[in-house]
RNA sequence: GCUCCGUUGGUGUAGUCCGGCCAAUCAUCUUGCCCUCUCACGGCAAGGACCAGGGUUCGAAUCCCUGACGGAGCACCA
């Protein structure tokens, strides 16, 4: 044994090979299959196929950190073959109360994201379904309507001690809770209690309600009638049993959840699915809070321009920066499924990106806050090409004789050289800048540093949006020419989406470096 | 207070279940070099981590205990 393992590797290896060519392949194949970043779903193989579920609460159009059930669920699908439904949890009108624009918004970021649902459920539309098992739940025993104020039963709760209500014959429960699905009652007056057991040493889990009474109408006309709402834990349960869901993964706040349905579960004499919990996202390189009301506070202070700015961490902000939403999707699911917090770095959604795009993207000068030069000799305008890997584009055309502006970093010292890209090699002298006759090889020396510029007239003036603010600055003429929509560079500043092209100037968003 | 859960480089992650092949993987990041008419891309190299202390063991990132730190639930929110 420790002559074997003093083998060198490789020897190891061909040993191996001779003794047991099939346990050998087994070893290496296993080490092949880490090339994905998500760990494998629990007990696959006790399922036909793979479900899950996004439950987003249509309150507002999603943040980067939402874009992580899709990424997840949606990557799973591939790896599996499996399906995903989206169900909105929209069952509480007032406290949570749903947006309307909010279904589509969260259906458009899903589709950015490269994910379409194998089908969309709104919870709204189920009442009834809930109020079918609720009735099933209280003639099996295992649900009583409680007028308890929500103090009192909590203190009893915590105290391990059963609720007076708790032994009511069943007949009762029927009537009351039918006249809560009547509206007989207002809110705080009556709820449906699941009976789990008062004496669970978790208080988490004792008897939590299943119905409360809402007073105020769900904003969808279809529901606005209903005034008995489910709580998640009962809604939620039901449905990820009705809609077939294998694998549900949720966050950590919802650690206690499976406990707690899981005696409806068993009520029913269901099969509860498997669970993944994962911890709560961060996000770098945002001084937004990533907290959908947070961001619409902001925005109805005018702090923010709206839902896309380029200074709010949302989807929609990325999207109008010209990040894909491939690239969310990969950092993401880099991230895995650990029940620790974690913390996205916008480096690697951006390195992600810069990936699918730099090939695409045409390369052109913006100058920030240009100092002004006239150029001495050489010729009329400079060529850079398009693409430095793609010659065939072509290349830009950058008039020089009518002077140029330069960064104010990029401005040479008295008598010294600078390469203008694409152009030629200047000394400068005073406000001038005299064309030399140095070719490339001042470059490849080191003598010269290579920079990019702008010509002194008949720029397109530059509003370049980023998620530190806005900065101005002038692009070279053939910027004009790129369409609304396209993700170009700015040589030296970093990629940036072209998103308006108007008689005034032009407006990018800043994407990344 | 009660009840759960977690802790691997700056960030994320693999390895932890089934202790040795882990002086610890990969990506990102930072730095340097190469390539290059800058940048970006690409190539090469370097940097940087097993929360702490005990225990078990021939051997611990991995098992056990204690502690520290962090997170979550205990809602008629989702």
């Amino acid at each position: 044994m420790a002559r074997v393992n003093d083998l060198p590797p490789a020897e190891k290896r061909e040993r191996l090979e001779e003794l047991a060519p099939d346990e050998l392949a087994e070893i290496e194949a296993e080490g092949e299959k880490t090339d994905h970043d998500l760990p494998d779903l629990p007990n696959v193989d006790a399922y036909d196929s793979v479900r899950m579920r996004a439950a987003p609460n249509p309150n507002g159009p999603w943040h980067i950190g939402h874009a992580r059930m899709p990424a997840v669920i949606g990557t799973y699908k591939q790896r599996y073959d499996g399906s995903f439904v989206v169900r909105f949890d929209d069952t509480d009108p007032e406290t949570k109360r749903p947006d309307l624009a909010a279904y589509d918004a969260i259906l458009d970021d899903i589709e950015y994201l490269g994910f379409e649902p194998d089908e969309v459920l709104l919870a709204s539309d189920r009442l009834e379904t809930y109020y079918d098992h609720a009735r099933d739940l209280i003639d099996a025993g295992g649900a009583y309507t409680c007028s308890c104020g929500a103090e009192d039963f909590s203190d009893m709760k915590n105290a391990a001690e059963a609720c007076p209500h708790r032994d009511k014959d069943r007949e009762t429960v029927r009537e009351e809770f039918t006249a809560m699905v009547d509206g007989a009652y207002d809110a705080g007056e009556m709820v449906l209690r699941v009976r789990t057991d008062i004496n669970h040493k978790n208080p988490a889990l004792r008897d939590w309600v299943a119905f409360r009474m809402i007073d105020t109408p769900h904003p969808r006309p279809e529901a606005d009638a209903y005034r008995c709402w489910p709580m998640l834990d009962f809604q939620s349960g039901v449905d990820d049993h009705l809609t077939g869901v294998t694998h549900i993964i949720r966050g950590i706040d919802l650690q206690d959840s499976a406990k707690r349905q899981r005696f409806v579960y068993d009520y029913f004499g269901w099969e509860y699915p498997e669970v993944v919990h994962w911890g709560h996202v961060q996000v770098d390189a945002y001084d937004v809070r990533l907290s959908t009301s947070a961001l619409k506070a902001k925005i109805d202070a005018g702090g923010l321009d709206g839902w896309d700015d380029p200074r709010a961490p949302t989807l929609a902000s990325l999207r109008r920066r010209g990040v894909r939403g491939e690239a969310v999707v990969e950092a993401l699911a880099a991230l895995g499924t650990s029940t620790s917090n974690v913390d996205l770095a916008m480096s690697s959604v951006y390195a992600a990106n810069r990936d699918l795009v730099d090939d695409d993207a045409d390369r052109y000068f913006l100058v920030r806050d240009g100092e002004r030069f006239e150029v001495d000799g050489g010729p009329d305008a400079g060529h850079p090409p398009l693409h430095p890997d793609h010659e065939d584009r072509g290349e830009r055309t950058i008039p020089v004789d009518g002077g140029v502006v330069l960064e104010p970093e990029d401005v040479p010292d008295q008598g010294d050289r600078v390469w203008l890209k694409g152009c030629a090699c200047v000394r400068r002298d005073g406000d001038r800048l005299a064309v030399t006759d140095d070719d490339i090889e001042v470059v490849r020396s080191g003598d010269a540093d290579v920079i990019h510029w702008a010509p002194a007239e008949g720029t397109v003036p530059v509003r370049m949006r980023t998620p530190d603010g806005d900065v101005h600055g002038v692009a070279e003429p053939d910027f004009a020419a790129t369409a609304i929509g396209d993700v170009v560079q700015f040589e030296r500043i970093g990629f940036v989406r072209v998103d308006d092209h108007a008689d005034d100037g032009s407006v990018v968003y800043w994407a990344h470096p």
